[in-house]
DNA sequence: GTTTAAATGCAATAGTGTTGCAAATATAAC
DNA sequence: GTTATATTTGCAACACTATTGCATTTAAAC
């Protein structure tokens, strides 16, 4: 049984051909985030509307999260140890490429750093940062 | 003069109704980001076409800045000193209320304090807060 | 194999944002 | 105050992203 069956397996998703494409994609790039367009492209010849709900699937059993990177476009990124549990993702980092435009996850960080008021009750940090990434220096 | 002509003055813009409607909005609330939506419906009748460009030209002239709160909604936001300059604005802050869905300037703060690989050139930095807000707890 | 609840695919619809172009208008020059 | 002109507006049309309802299909359990 390969690895996204048993995701689907765990999450009491059943097995189909789409689930598992779009799994298997996600799995192939652990650390990137993959803008929906894009999985349109890769998919090939899928019905949008499938594809949009499988996303939204994943998302609500924790499988995938949607990523802030600072554009507008909607992102996907496989959720790691500390998100499986919701789709929530707390004190996480993402990192855009301006030149490529590709997303990463970098991983957490330590929200201790931030100070404000303390009226406000802080539940949630994304930190979206921007730049040149390896590749492209 | 109103505060509205000035600015419109200042970076040469041509003084219309639109224009000063929607700057006074901006000014009024010189601390919150606003959704494109939400000015649409406190300007009433407006022609959504003109509406998006004006803000297009006031983005582009450094009087509003998009916010990035972890929503993929469009937000703007006044400009304040350290982005008058541009439309980027960077090390910045805002604070998204999970329950009145306000969205706040909350300023700078200090991107030291995230470590990343030394290989990233880190070039802009945003942080998406989000809980609940001091008029909402 | 049969049953059944879940998932898919289609049609229709909604929201957001853009472009081209003719008409209107704000500013500057007279 | 009038006129000239470059900017701005408003309309039509379009593109992209995303959702809902419903009939059909299919995966999994029996």
């Amino acid at each position: 049984m390969t690895d996204s069956e048993n995701l689907l397996k765990s999450k009491k998703l059943r097995k189909t051909a789409l689930r598992l494409r779009v799994l298997d994609l996600f799995l192939g790039k652990p650390h990137s985030a993959v803008q929906t367009s894009r999985l349109e492209e890769e998919l090939g010849e899928v019905d949008r509307i499938t594809l949009y709900r499988t996303l939204k699937t994943f998302e609500k059993e924790g499988i995938i999260h949607k990523v802030m990177d600072g554009t507008q476009l909607t992102k996907y990124a496989l959720c790691h140890d500390t998100c499986t549990t919701h789709s929530v993702e707390e004190d996480h980092a993402h990192f855009l490429c301006e030149s490529c435009s590709e997303t990463i996850c970098v991983g957490n960080f330590d929200m201790q750093s931030i100070t404000l008021p303390p009226s406000y009750r802080v539940t949630k940090v994304q930190l979206a940062l921007s730049g040149i990434c390896p590749n492209c220096s």
